[in-house]
DNA sequence: ATGGTGGCTTAACATTGAGTTAATATTAAA
DNA sequence: TTTAATATTAACTCAATGTTAAGCCACCAT
């Protein structure tokens, strides 16, 4: 298994010092930065899968830098967990509204950190934090519905899930064991039609068109654009 | 939108004049004082969403000012950014922990601060939302009821804060899991259906239309505007 | 103490509708 | 043309939620 890229962000660089030591010591493959600028470009070609930065730093602090590193489609997957002094900060408010995943509440302790790192990047394709959105649809998680050109279409969970996994990689087809693995679930055994029923209904509510057919393959979601 | 109101708080006017001057050529309505008991005047008639106030000032310093104003309710959810000077160490200053929200570091770079008012003020708008009213619903935290068009409706604790709760984000669906960790704490268990029950006991004195259920998912709070 | 009151939880049972299946029709690739 | 893959429809199943009432406990006034 090849070992995991971490990227720390820290005006302190007591903290950075100490941090990368014992991760690489654990294993990771770390790199650091001093600032959010920084942060950004060495995001860009490192492509780590979890980032742990500081929220507040001079220059550029870790929620705006959170959002320009959101910006990187490549980033999509990668993990952003923040420092924060306080654990009950109001900054939690804005930093998920950034794009953060976790929180890390100072004083750091290794063992805490090491564990909480170990379940961070356990979760691996954290596929839930995709923006779900093309031009005439977009995904509302948090409202459990579907905007379509303005209007709103609340659908049943596994309709929702269905269509949420197709949009989140536009134009990509899902062979039915990725969305069997993805929506029901390894071990969760259902029918041949199950699927084929749920497209039924998806496409009955949001139109024959977004959802393609490959035969012998799996399905795609493809914008329409009229 | 109603502009935010902001001051500003050090003992040089030069800076002063150059933030206000700016500030409000950015459409922000503000207000400056030269120390800090000037400033705990002018914070409690005033009632900014934001203070950018220095930490060193003759008279009466930064901290201590802090420490006052955040004894006034009606500013209690006031930001509070402390202006520093980058050499300062502020974790001593953060140590004192006088309520401080963020830091801002001298030299001050005008776009840096505008891009971290901006995010500061929108922890503010996040923080709004907390007043739980919707056209026809307004949860009155001091009087612990809720009025429904003239309607005073007084509710049960558990009632009052799930009904807070989903209205603290119309339309957004809150699990039960989310619920139980929010109005009972992590650690209480109760049994299944004791949210159901109490969804029950709401819909029954609010009405049936306001709180819909997303089946396995959660609850969510929709206004009713006839 | 005593008894009443009301909030909260529980348990038992009812209901709903999301999810699945099965049976049949249609499609598109070879 | 052939045929496996998918579409379609409706019936069915069952887990999730709704509903009701009873019971417990804390609190308050007597």
């Amino acid at each position: 298994m090849k070992s995991s890229k971490i990227l720390l962000v820290d005006d302190d660089e007591d903290i950075l010092d100490l941090l990368e030591y014992n991760l690489t010591k654990e294993g990771y493959e770390v790199k650091t930065a001093l600032n959010g600028e920084k942060a950004i470009e060495v995001a860009n070609e490192f492509l780590p899968e979890l980032i742990i930065m500081d929220v507040m730093m001079p220059e550029m602090d870790g929620i705006e830098a959170c959002g320009e590193i959101r910006k990187n489609k490549l980033l999509a997957n990668t993990i952003i967990a923040f420092l924060t002094a306080r654990s009950e900060d109001y900054s939690q408010i804005a930093g998920f509204d950034a794009g953060a995943d976790d929180y890390i509440t100072k004083p750091i302790k290794p063992k805490v950190l090491f564990s909480k790192i170990k379940g961070l990047l356990r979760r691996g394709t954290v596929e839930d934090q995709l923006i779900e959105e093309t031009a005439t649809m977009r995904i509302d998680r948090e409202k459990y519905i579907v905007v379509q050109r303005d209007t709103e279409i609340s659908l049943p969970k596994k309709e929702f899930e269905l269509l949420a996994l197709l949009m989140s990689k536009p134009d990509n087809v899902f062979t039915r064991e990725k969305i069997f693995a993805s929506v029901w679930g390894d071990d969760i055994v259902v029918g041949d039609r199950t699927i084929d029923v749920h497209i039924r209904k998806l496409r009955e509510k949001i139109g024959d068109d977004y959802i393609k057919t490959v035969k012998g393959v799996g399905y795609k979601f493809v914008d329409v654009e009229d």
